[in-house]
DNA sequence: CAGTTGACTTGCA
DNA sequence: GTGCAAGCCAACT
C-alpha cells in the first residue's frame, strides 16, 4: 500500500467513526492494514488537507486516551459529542473506544 | 544527502 | 499511576 493510499484509507475509516466514539492512531493504522504505521496515522491528522476538514479528526486520540499535544480544542469538541473525560484529562477508552476493535482482536 | 522530529505504541522499571 | 527506551518511517532541516 502506498503512503497516499494509506492516508486515504485512514481518512475513509475515520469517516466511519460514529459520534460519541473515539479511535486510536494505532487502531487506524491497523484497520488501514499497516499495524506499524501509527505515526503515519498521526501525520495524516497533522497534515489533514483542507478538503477533508469535515472529518471527525477530534475523535482520534493516542493509545492512552490522551489528546493531541497541540490541539486544545479537541477535548472540548469531544465533550460536546458526549465523550466523557477522566479527571486526569484522558478519554475513558474502555467506554468510548470504537467497538470495531473488538471484532478484529 | 544525512540527521532530526514527531497529533504513536509497547514494554519494562 | 508515571517515566524512559526502543522501534517505526515519512516529513522536515
Amino acid at each position: 500500500m502506498d503512503i497516499p493510499d494509506f492516508y486515504t484509507t485512514v481518512y475513509t475509516i475515520l469517516k466511519e467513526v460514529p459520534q460519541g466514539r473515539v479511535v486510536t492512531y494505532g487502531l487506524l493504522a491497523r484497520l488501514a492494514g499497516q499495524p506499524t504505521q501509527a505515526r503515519r496515522a498521526g501525520r495524516a491528522m497533522a497534515c489533514l488537507p483542507d478538503h477533508l476538514k469535515h472529518l471527525p479528526a477530534h475523535r482520534v486520540v493516542n493509545s492512552q486516551g490522551r489528546c493531541a499535544p497541540d490541539w486544545p480544542e479537541q477535548r472540548i469538541l469531544l465533550e460536546k459529542e458526549g465523550v466523557g473525560f477522566r479527571p486526569n484529562g484522558c478519554v475513558d477508552l474502555s467506554r468510548y473506544l470504537w467497538e470495531v476493535i473488538r471484532s478484529l482482536s
